[in-house]
RNA sequence: GCGCUCUUAGUAUAGUGGUAAGUAUGCCAGGUUGCCAACCUGGCGACCCGGGUUCAAUUCCCGGAGGGCGCACCA
């Protein structure tokens, strides 16, 4: 294949090496927004949850799951009906579509729309004489864009596929409580799909009618927000911040600054919510994804969900798409805890602190992560070309094979033998191997860097000899000898495991 | 959702109202190969779906689905 345009040639590789494919069903013509993993995709998706895991246990997270259906009682708590829900007015001539409030309060900006009722925002139109900006017809009737996937469950329950993880999470509030013998801050996470119905999906997986989220979720009380002992040993960090202020002055570059000084300065109200700051940008970089691609950029009062206090986007620049939200990171107050205790009629107010006397429900911080917008971003930054030869530099541990062996020509039978022998104790040592013997022994380097294995072992007629094999590495292709004993051994230094 | 535009092997593309739909790459089998997409032999594989016009449609027309761009949307 001729490499000419990288954005194309990207493209082809997530599908020709097996990472996404879609949108799916593609034998039918695919739905839009729905995609499928491959075998290179899953392996990679995996990789990363098990490295996400692995440190939030160092972290101090708990991990749930709960099921992505809830009746219909969880959403209108949690806020979602109502605000999940877009009320739009259609033009009766050319079908245009828009947002009631958000029309309303452009034509009508002295006005306070947010709050009024469908029926009230209809007489404000009606009263204004209001028309198709585009082509001056009358509207029809406010009907309803709802973004949550509505569905049955029984004996015709209602319920919605949940649009986040986090909510489901927040449901087992007493249960934590118990079960963290009430050791606040309470951490714990959930990883599983969510599901919107997203009018018109673009950007392949990047928007998603189905994905998959990760999201953390701090319990803590509003004393431990500001005075948050786990801050205290991250906080000389410098992290890349452009709070709105700086986006009003419509500048796009970050400022690198400490936590510390964020909080000094007052661009961070919390020392607590600094801390989530910086997990999000912890397992963003051990991801592998360069700093100078990083950024987090805080919205606007406007732009914030109708459950937070403050919200930042941890957002990674790409060469497709530009700068992708793969991370929010918001406070949610006790907004979240106090409607479901409220809808359910569950006590939520715990004592936190020293005063068995003093009770409070507990504030929310939450880090939520899209899961497949990370593997996008990743494999857009791991994606290089150079000099003919494509290549993805994935982390060693994420790479979807750990190591390939290969026996230098396919047709002599002892080195075959032996390179079988050394795939299969790469395997005993559950190292992720991989064994090729067809085309050329380039050929078969090249297959694997498009994959992203760091490492290559080749057995060739010198290993007959002295039972030495080569390790060749993916980013430099410089090859070193060692003895076939010790490759496990030689392949777990360098993962470091 | 609206408008414009596109859809041909796994991938990237050429082309056609009619007898074998071409190329590159890929893939499979075999040969060759003493380390970076080499080579030889043989093989595999495609006109998005439905309807219409026509003696005949992958090609023209209509509709649908999907992609790209613009608008809207993206709590």
């Amino acid at each position: 294949m001729k490499i000419k345009d990288s954005v194309v040639t990207f493209n082809s590789l997530i599908k020709r090496r097996g990472f996404i494919w879609g949108p799916s069903p593609e034998i039918y013509g695919g739905l839009a927004g729905f995609y499928s993993y491959g075998p290179a995709g899953m392996a990679l998706k995996n990789n990363i949850m098990a490295l996400f895991r692995k440190e939030l246990r160092y972290f101090g997270f708990g991990e749930v799951e709960c099921p992505t259906i809830m009746p219909s009682i969880v959403w209108e708590a949690s806020g979602h009906l109502e605000r999940f829900i877009d009320p739009v007015i259609r033009c009766s001539k050319c079908d245009t579509l828009y947002r009631v409030d958000k029309f309303l309060q452009e034509v009508l900006p002295d006005l306070l729309v947010d709050g009024l009722s469908n029926d009230e925002m209809e007489k404000l139109i009606e009263q204004h004489n209001l028309t198709c900006p585009k082509c001056g017809t009358p509207f029809n009737k406010i009907e309803s864009y709802n973004l949550m996937l509505k569905t049955q469950v029984g004996n015709n329950v209602d319920a919605y596929l949940r649009p986040e993880t986090a909510t489901t999470t927040y449901l087992l509030f007493n249960r934590l409580d118990q079960d963290a013998r009430r050791q606040y801050p309470i951490k714990v996470y959930q990883f599983g799909k969510v599901y919107r119905n997203e009018i018109s999906p673009r950007q392949g997986v990047l928007r998603m009618r189905a994905f998959d989220q990760f999201e953390l979720q701090l319990f803590i009380s509003k004393q431990q927000e500001m005075d948050f002992e786990d801050y205290e040993e991250i906080k000389t960090n410098k992290l890349p911040l452009l709070d709105w202020k700086l986006q009003e002055k419509n500048l796009d570059k970050p400022q690198l600054i400490s936590l510390e000084n964020a909080i000094k300065k007052e661009l961070l109200k919390k020392p607590a919510y600094a801390y989530c700051l910086y997990v999000g940008y912890y397992l963003t970089k051990i991801l592998g994804i360069p700093e100078q691609v990083i950024r987090f950029r805080q919205h606007s009062i406007n732009e914030r969900a109708h459950y937070a206090d403050d919200a930042w986007d941890l957002e990674i620049e790409t060469k497709q798409f530009g700068w992708v939200e793969i991370c929010g990171i918001h406070d949610r107050t006790d907004y979240d805890l106090r409607r479901h205790s409220e809808f359910s009629k569950q006590n939520f107010e715990v004592s936190m602190g020293s005063d068995p006397k003093i009770k409070e429900i507990p504030q929310v911080l939450e880090i939520a992560f899209g899961i497949d917008r990370i593997i996008y971003t990743l494999l857009e930054n791991a994606f290089n070309v150079e000099e003919g030869r494509i290549v993805l530099k994935l982390d060693p541990q994420l790479a979807p094979n750990t190591v390939a062996v290969f026996p230098l020509v396919r047709n002599k039978e002892d080195i075959r033998n032996l390179a079988i022998k050394a795939h299969k104790d790469l395997l005993e040592n559950r190292l992720g191997s991989f064994f090729d013997s067809a085309g050329s022994i380039g050929k078969r380097y090249r297959r694997q860097d498009e994959l992203g294995t760091p490492f290559c072992i080749t057995i060739d007629y010198e290993s007959l000899e002295d039972n030495s094999v080569t390790i060749r590495e993916r980013d430099t292709m410089d090859q070193i000898r060692v003895d076939i004993s010790k490759i496990s051994k030689a392949i777990k230094l360098r993962l470091k495991i």
